[in-house]
RNA sequence: GGCCAAGUAGCUCAGUUGGUAGAGCAGCGGAUUGAAAAUCCGUGUGUCGGUGGUUCAAUUCCGCCCUUGGCCA
């Protein structure tokens, strides 16, 4: 087998696991032992300048193992899972091409899902369309609007509660742009293979307590790094509002408040921490339907744990396509 | 020490003209196809502070006690 037959088929490693259970601790102790370049998988460290909030790598952590995938858009911008896929195949691709293992990991399992599974073939988000759909649902509200949907996509419809706004608005904006019923397209999946050979790795603390506690000292440290005066400046910069999807992120939407007025700094605190734990509680949910290998953050022996699974399917001989 | 008010779900409170109680938030479970740290769905038994009394029946009425807050000494 030629060298360059080998390097293709390095794995990519899938380090999947809720906020705060030490998934960054642990791609870092795998990147002192083996070549890697992390590829985040995160929907909130795409965002310049949110970096206190996002537990973004600081630039000595960056400077010692090569980041993908952070510091790729601005505030006022806004990424998507279909954007994510794309980007991460090319990084995922590059990475191998220096013949180096991509580590991906993060938060997003959507994001995860989408890289695995692949997406349909749809029209991208819209801004007009998505702004015209927001203010008629002002208007006559969502339920409205979704019994509209059924008239159009009676399958998606039945699918999605009244109120799931979010959803009811992307149906609605692909019938507007496509022409035909977002059910009519998304039977058929582009491929996910494109990402090769892959090591999936879940890291599931036991214990939901003690994440919890972690959580609050976690959340308590980035009040004290200056979360609030993050986003103070980031409002003088750029022209954000609490609807963008820079400013829904954990965090940023209670310091917002904050910020107005409308919250005091114990509400801050408590609202923040408790939309921290409501994350994690939506990422067990995701894990819990993932194939992956479950590792427990508090194993005595993870970092050996983990190395040993990534060298086995690093030097494990794989069939030539 | 006296007077007043309050003690009900993890928290903030509502309520029962006596038939053992319910909201918001939190928590927990689930969904998830170009905003996903988003968006949405489901889920509420707790010595109703303690104790004695009245009553067929007390969380509810009465007595005493405890705790907290306020006012007066």
């Amino acid at each position: 087998m030629a060298a360059s037959d080998a390097r293709a088929e390095l794995p990519a490693v899938l380090l999947m696991g809720p906020t705060a259970s030490g998934k960054s601790t642990l791609a870092l102790a795998l990147a002192e032992r083996f070549p890697v370049e992390i590829v985040s998988v995160d929907s909130a460290q795409v965002f310049r300048g949110m970096d206190v909030g996002t537990a973004k790598p600081d630039a000595a952590t960056r400077a010692r193992v090569p980041h993908h995938l952070v510091d790729v858009i601005d505030p006022i911008e806004a990424y998507s899972a279909a954007r994510f896929r794309d980007d991460a195949r090319a990084a995922v691709a590059a990475i191998r091409g220096r013949g180096r293992i991509p580590l991906l990991v993060g938060g997003t399992m959507l994001y995860f899902k989408a890289l695995r599974e692949g997406l349909s073939a749809l029209p991208p988000a819209d801004a007009a369309v998505r702004a015209s759909l927001d203010a008629r649902a002002a208007g006559v509200g969502w339920p409205a609007l979704h019994a509209e949907l059924a008239r159009v996509d009676p399958a998606t419809a039945a699918r999605l509660a009244p109120n799931d706004s979010q959803r009811i608005q992307r149906a609605l904006e692909v019938y507007a742009l496509a022409g035909v019923p977002l059910s009519a397209l998304q039977g058929a999946r582009a491929p996910g293979d494109a990402l090769g050979p892959t090591l999936s790795l879940a890291l599931v603390p036991g214990e939901r307590a003690a994440l919890h506690a972690t959580i609050a000292a976690r959340f308590d440290a980035m009040l004290a790094a200056g979360l609030v005066d993050e986003l103070r400046g980031l409002r003088r910069r750029y022209a954000l509002t609490l609807e963008l999807p820079s400013m829904r992120c954990v965090g940023y939407r209670q310091a917002w408040m904050f910020l107005d007025g409308v919250i005091d700094a114990a509400t801050l605190r408590a609202t923040g921490i408790a939309a921290t734990r409501q994350l994690a509680k939506r990422q067990f949910t995701w894990l819990r339907a993932t194939a992956a290998t479950v590792l427990d953050p508090a194993a005595p022996e993870l970092v050996a744990l983990a190395a040993r699974l990534v060298q086995e399917a690093a030097t494990r001989p794989r069939p030539r396509r």
